[in-house]
Parts: C-alpha cells; structure tokens; sequence
DNA sequence: TAGATTGTTAATCGATTAACAATC
DNA sequence: TAGATTGTTAATCGATTAACAATC
C-alpha cells in the first residue's frame, strides 16, 4: 500500500506545528498533547491529531507526543532532512535583513549566493555569503545546485529573476516583491508574500467577522 | 436577505485578485475576463466567477470585467475604502526596510508610527514617519487611532509586543518574527509570515509533488 | 488496573467544479 | 442577431469534526 496523499492544508498546519516544536525544544519542553497544541496554535485537538496521522507515526498510544520524535517524523515525511542551498536575488535593505536573519544560519537551510544587478553594491555589502552580480544566477544556481529562492528585488524586476531562476533549474520561490509571480512550469512553487496583499487580508478578515457580530 | 457569508478561502482570493487588477490598472488595461485571469493568477475562471459572485456586483452580464469598477467592488465588500492607520515596531533591518516601502505610502494603508525599543536609534534614523519608543505603543496607538500592527522585532521580544498591541485594541498583526504569535483575544486576527516557515513549505510541497510523479 | 491520550472510522460540513441559463 | 462571457444552480469532491476503540 502507497501512502496516501497529504491535503495542502494539512502540510500547512504541519509546518506551522514543525516550527512551533523546535520552539518548544529550544525552550527544554520533550513532551506535549494535543489539547496543548490546540491552545497554542488555535488548531483542533482532532484536527492536530488527524494530521499526524497521515505521517504513519511509529509512537503510538497514549501519554502525548515525545517533541523530538514528532518533529524527526515530520522532517522526514516533508523532506526537510537533506539541507538544501537557497539563495537570495535583489540586496537592497529587504535582501540584506534576509542575509542577516540568524535563524536561516542555524536552520536546515543553506544560504548559499546572494545576486544584486548593482556591482558597486556588491563590493561594499559585508556578508559571509558569497555574492554575485545578476546575470550569473543561471550559472552559479546550477553549478551550486540551489533548489530554492527569496526574491526581495523591486515590482518591475520580479517577473524577468523568477523566469530566470525557473529557467536554472529552481524549484520553489518566496516572492516578497509586490507582485503576483507566475510560474508557466509545473512542478515549481511560489510563495507570494505581498505586505499589502496581508493588510488587505486582515482588514477583509476584520469586516467579515464585525458583520458577523452586527448582523 | 442578507448577503451571505464569504468563504475564507475566497476572501485570500480576492485579496490576491485585488492586488492583481491593482497592478493591470497601472499598465492601461481596462478589462479583464475570467479566462484571462485563469492564466495569470492560476485560479479556474469557474473559481474567479464563483468568487466575484460573493460581491453582488451589480455590472452583470458579458464582455468581461471592468477593471476599476471591479476594484471598486472588491475594495468596498472586503473593506478597503476607508483608509486606516498602521504601525510598524522594531526598526531594525527589516523594520526599517518595509518602513522604506515605496507601495505602501501609495496605498490605502496610513504608516501612522515606528516603534523601537532602542532610544539611540529612534534618533538616528532617517523617515518621514514619526518614531516612538516601544513604551509609549499603548498611548500612541489609542491616540492615533492605528488598527493594524506590523511586528518586525526579534522572536524573543515578539510576543509581549503583540500582547501590548492587542491590549491596546490593536485589530490585527501581520508578523515578521519567527514565532508563531498567539492572541487570547476574539477578533483579532493574526498573520505569521516566517521566513523558514514559507521554506518549510516549500520544500513540502516539492516532496509531495515528486511522490506524485514518481510513484 | 485505571486514567489519559492517541489513532482512525464515520458523519458532517464546506468548497470547488461543472454545466447551463441569463445577459451584454 | 450571433457570439462571447458572465452568474448561479446542482453535483462532486475534499476537509474538518465528532466519536470511540485502541493503546500506553
């Protein structure tokens, strides 16, 4: 029997609960039900619990989840034990606070290039990740065998490095750019994080729910 | 009869399509049909109709859609006419880069406040936003009447920040750092956008998506 | 063993897709 | 009018919730 497919949804939540367990680690914390999670995430008891359950865990039983074990399962059935070479496109202040976050050093993530379109940027920026100007991504994606990106470049650039990372082989991007990105090749995923795209979704989720209160 | 409920998952749609005519206005066009949308943003025209139907529009019929009367509509059901106050706390990289942010001084959005907890950097930065430092968030964001909080501080710091915004009557969080920020409080609305959690994600997905191929 | 908590099946609920009549 | 595209109802599909048996 092959194991079944895992609704989207559910991986959502699973990655939300991976992150929100290495935190519980971080803080000395081995164990946790789901009734805790539920309180901590705002997400179901039995909806926690259903969506483990398409990891086939080895644990079961009783006495709540062993915090080391669950996020081991989960890395293994997401895929988040090989590290994987990112890199990041566009170094103005945005791209530059990335290449700083100390979380993405000590995670399963390496960051392995930064590209800007600007040479003198290059040469004045101090990272210790190597850098490199924007017409070498398809080389330097290639030879480094980079699978993921974050584009942090301006509106009207965002399209043209997305087609050119796609064109390199990448597989995921997180877009930060205000732009939606389209990918014409399957099997390649992109992230949108557009601020205003956010604050749109909060102010209708906002009106939703004060109509529901009022009406 | 009172207009019916819109699904969640319609309303992100139409945040994302929003965006999107935001963005097509900008280059001239007009009028968009759903077909057209289909390609571009990856949503079945069945999907894009069947959302745009929540709205009640009032320009019914053939020819495609009108794009500013569309936004119109999109903007006055989801709540997007009047415009409202935001804040940003932490300035550090991130803070000070979405501070910067050219699109957000030209939406519908107000950047009201910075907040840091930092005195020093509050006098050295450069912005045409009035900064404060982070005790004062309570008294600032009742007097200026802010309803939306963006949260680009550290993840140790993150929580109490949020805690300190809602207590304040904050009304919703778009938030930057790698925790998952949790609000007590009903109808308030909370959007973490973790950097290594969109990675995760990502990454995810991609396993998924070859399991599919290759098995 | 008794208590607690999980894992899983079945039932409900909601969203998406399909199809077609209504409209420009 | 003919063609094209929408708006909406009905049918399918999938996800969430509830309940309980299995397990530690």
């Amino acid at each position: 029997m092959t194991k079944s497919k895992i609704p989207k949804p559910a991986i959502e939540r699973l990655c939300t609960l991976y992150r929100f367990l290495d935190m519980c680690e971080e803080e000395g914390t081995t164990c946790i039900s789901s009734a805790q999670i539920e309180k901590q995430l705002h997400i179901g008891s039995h909806n926690v619990r259903k969506d483990i359950s398409y990891l086939n865990l080895s644990c079961s039983g009783s006495g709540g989840y062993n915090i080391k074990k669950l996020k081991s399962q989960i890395a293994a059935q997401l895929g988040f034990t090989q590290p994987q070479n990112i890199c990041i496109v566009g170094l103005g202040r945005l791209g530059t606070a990335i290449l700083a976050h100390e979380r993405i050093a000590e995670s399963e993530y390496n960051l392995a290039a930064g590209f800007d379109s600007n040479i003198n940027k290059l040469e004045t920026i101090r990272t210790r990740v190597p850098v490199f100007p924007s017409y070498e991504i398809e080389s330097v994606v290639r030879q480094m065998n980079i699978t993921l990106a974050i584009i942090a470049v301006p509106a009207d650039a965002a399209q043209s490095v997305a087609d050119k990372l796609i064109g390199a082989g990448i597989r995921g991007i997180v877009n930060f750019a205000p732009v939606v990105i389209k990918t014409g090749k399957s099997g390649v995923f992109i992230n949108n994080v557009d601020i205003l795209g956010k604050l749109n979704l909060l102010t209708a989720l906002l009106k939703a729910n004060s109509s529901e209160i009022y009406q």
